[in-house]
DNA sequence: GTCTATACGGCGATAGAC
DNA sequence: GTCTATCGCCGTATAGAC
């Protein structure tokens, strides 16, 4: 049963139920009680609840986002063929990881409290700085900031239509290509 | 001091707090001192935590809400004019009510549990109806709903750029009419 | 190294005194 | 209309079994 793997096993159950339910709803006793143990039990591979989310993002997204953040430091983003880079080599990094882009929209109000949130939240606002001018309309800072989150929201919405993760994901960067594309040429202005 | 308005001294303690720390983070006990009383007494004016959230709402978005649904369905929006004038409609309703507005988005997964929720889900909901067609390309389905979104966010966001709130509100409903009316021709098709 | 038993203060909620 | 007292569950912490 427990064969070195009971951290990952945690962190399944973890993310299926923050997911589903949100981070303050699913308690610990929950979580262990899927597993077969006791929520003390938890308590040996995570110092706390916190620390349990934290490395949810960190083994899952904290690495491929800082990767796009490097590349766009490198690669100096001021046309916009290298912004559009930007958004795609983004949706690719949070298409691989839909539960907990979900859980992250979903519990801004949390996440805003603990610090992996606050880094998750740096990070994103980085990226958004590569994309939009400081200085630009506001119509045009709306746009990309828009384009960002509806590469999120995206992700987990629109289940009505029927669309595999996939198309959604596609059809979200294609939105979102549009609106830095509309803010780099500046209509707003 | 209490002259009857505790009910409202109640609800504008909790929406500031609500909206600062989110839901579950928010104790009764914090909103009561804050008040000068103990949180028993806040039972006798609200039933539950539930139920003096809910009265936010109620409050505040859901009959305006409900005006520009009742709007839609006599004007049936099959022009694209019917359409933008929902989105100002809408925008006008929730810039009315921005803590609020901003507590419903970063609290997702909390009011997903919720009755209140719920009731504010199939509303958003049944106002996208109105705005896209449920057979429209993927692309036309992900523009009407990231301008709704687009809507929402921009009241609580982009402080950096220093605009003043009715300023945001406009910027963001301008670029949710450019969304809506890219949708409306079928650009995605 | 892995887990159970037990305890603590704070939470939402209720009952009943004043 | 507001209080005190109490309840069960929460995250957290630690002692100790194996």
């Amino acid at each position: 049963m427990s064969r070195g793997n009971t951290r990952q096993r945690i962190q399944d159950v973890a993310l299926k139920l923050f997911a589903e339910r949100g981070y303050e709803k699913t308690s610990l006793r929950e979580i262990a009680e899927q597993l077969g143990v006791t929520k003390a039990a938890l308590y040996y591979h995570f110092k706390t609840k916190e620390d349990l989310v934290t490395s949810l993002f960190e083994d899952l997204v904290l690495g491929p986002c800082d990767e796009v953040i490097a590349w766009a430091r490198v690669h100096r983003p001021t046309t916009l063929e290298a912004k559009l880079q930007i958004l795609r080599r983004y949706s690719a990094c949070i298409g691989n990881a839909t539960p907990l882009v979900r859980f992250m929209h979903e519990n801004q109000a949390t996440l805003r409290e603990l610090s992996i949130g606050e880094q998750m939240k740096k990070r994103i606002f980085t990226l958004l700085g590569f994309l939009k001018d400081q200085d630009a309309a506001l119509t045009d800072q709306v746009r990309c900031t828009s384009a960002l989150f509806t590469m999120h929201s995206t992700l987990f919405t629109l289940d009505s239509s029927g669309a595999g993760p996939e198309d959604k994901r596609r059809a979200a960067l294609e939105v979102a290509e549009e609106l830095v594309t509309a803010a780099h040429h500046g209509d707003g202005a």
